[in-house]
DNA sequence: GTCCATTTGTCCGTATGTATA
DNA sequence: GTATACATACGGACAAATGGA
């Protein structure tokens, strides 16, 4: 389980990429848990901080997320894309929020114009 | 130029928007390069890993990019911003929208208050 | 061309912190 | 309270790429 000795890529690009495919190979599914990180390093040969710099990268891509004292899980990609976009559905939320206070300002107001 | 001690996140994270503030102020414009990883450990206080640690998150942002031999250079917005410039173009038609809505607002009560 | 200083990039071992179960 | 597991930091070391002498 050791690391291609002629790639001459960083063994944690050689990490990283030996989780994606399996990832995407279904060895790992959805919701799955990734083996732990020493467990990973023991399984590369690797110091924990090489397995930590891989899954750096895949948190990054939002391939998967990690939790302090759970484990490493891999994402749904309908959870990656809600990530994505969780920040502008938030954004667009608080604007339709303040565009219905605008609506009922707007028609209290005109009441005042048509008692005057 | 030390960290600030109250803030309790991860010191990275601290040198990293630290050097997103100093690039946002103009202190380090487009195109040019920053100080050296072991110029900006001394600056901050911490090892150079930490430094670097902070730059794979603002390389990971496309906010900078390094060259191995040449150092680490700020890139220009152009160059990043084209992915989400689509969104930014819903928000903004939607902000100015609602800028509309309230200067006629605005107005209207103004009118109200004249007539009292 | 060769040599050398500079700079980023990476890895490791160890230690400590923090959150979970 | 204990054990597990991820997160971060540091110091040291070496590799790789650049650029200039």
């Amino acid at each position: 389980m050791g690391l291609d000795m002629d790639d001459r890529r960083p063994p944690y690009q050689q990490v990283a990429d030996a989780l994606r495919a399996a990832i995407r190979d279904g060895e790992y599914a959805a919701g799955d848990r990734l083996p732990t990180v020493a467990e990973l390093a023991e399984q590369y040969g690797v110091a924990k901080m090489t397995v930590q710099r891989a899954l750096t990268d895949l948190r990054a891509e939002q391939l998967v997320v990690s939790w302090q004292g759970r484990g490493t899980f891999v994402r749904s990609r309908s959870e990656a894309d809600a990530a994505t976009t969780s920040v502008h559905d938030e954004i667009m939320k608080r604007l339709d929020s303040m565009h219905d206070e605008l609506a009922r300002l707007s028609e209290r107001v005109s009441r005042l114009e048509g008692a005057s």
